[in-house]
DNA sequence: CAAGATACGTCAGCCTTGTTGACATTCCAA
DNA sequence: TTGGAATGTCAACAAGGCTGACGTATCTTG
């Protein structure tokens, strides 16, 4: 019985089905990333410029460093980024008042509304997914990602979501 | 009463909870690469061969052209992979017997040995997220996922599952 | 059989986005 | 006042996408 019992509830570990969530993820995460990819080519633009977007938007006034321990790129990578951001218009740097060896990074209003659209484009699959699979689906699919990510990253996202809900 | 229900059900398909599925898929997906990637770096390849390595480990004797619509890429991106994989030793293309403009795609041993370490590193950690998770919720991972895919690559996906599970 | 389509490879060049390394500036804090 | 932190920037490089063009077998079809 004991036997039976946990046979059945690891069928899940086997090989094979683990294999199965991971090409899961590779094709869900090309869906997940296509659509706002479609905006963004439109514009010159490309992922790294809608990640740093979006957790401008997410997090309004945070600085540099903050960014580059959430997107975990170099700062010179961020920076190009940041630069074509800036210069066009979309994000507003500012030295802070308290710390002025810091720059506080806002969305402009041509910001906000880029990132409208590309936010937009990317939680109409998400809704369709989740409406789709239903939420107890939905439920179990964010506590398996979450046990997926590095202790530390879970530890950013979980900061980030206690925050503001 | 339809309205409270309704909107009980509906909860997890606010925009605040669609972006907190979004910033997920983000982190999870760097948790996702973070150890196969280790391994990779290490031998100077990158996600690209690991994918390749991947799907040619999945469906052995696949074509080139078959590979290029699973992957998503051109075929001159795929070629370049390929061909270090191929002077590698890893690889094996072979003419096709039925139709001679085919090459096949297998592994050689020495293929078969990294797609073992990388496949095992990978599944480490999706293990230990489904055992953390449990079965329930992986079951509504899974189906959060297929839901967002392309259609088109949803159909790749299953085809790939019922073949030989 | 001739003509077109298909599968594949390859050359050349471009872009984004990541990397390392080096160096300057500014400013906080001990 | 001095060390270290936060930031910006220059330069060089690599992976891995892309387009366009061209060549060569090999099927397929009229």
């Amino acid at each position: 019985m004991a036997d039976v019992q946990s046979g059945e509830n690891l069928l899940f570990l086997t090989d094979e089905q683990l294999r199965q969530g991971i090409e899961a993820m590779f094709f869900a995460y090309r869906g997940f990333t296509a659509d706002p990819d479609l905006i963004l080519t439109e514009l010159a633009y490309g992922r790294a410029h809608h990640r740093a977007i979006h957790f401008i938007a997410r997090r309004p006034g945070t600085t540099v460093s903050n960014l580059l321990s959430i997107l975990g790129v170099t700062k010179q990578s961020l920076n190009r980024v940041l630069r074509t951001l800036i210069d066009d218009g979309l994000v507003k740097s500012e030295k802070g008042t308290i710390d002025k060896r810091e720059r506080h990074l806002t969305l402009t209003d041509a910001g906000h509304a880029l990132e409208q659209r590309l936010s937009d484009s990317q939680r109409a699959r998400m809704r369709s997914a989740y409406r789709a699979a239903g939420p107890t689906a939905v439920a179990g699919f964010r506590q398996v990602l979450e046990a997926m990510m590095d202790p530390e990253l879970r530890r950013k996202y979980r900061a980030m979501r206690e925050t503001d809900t």
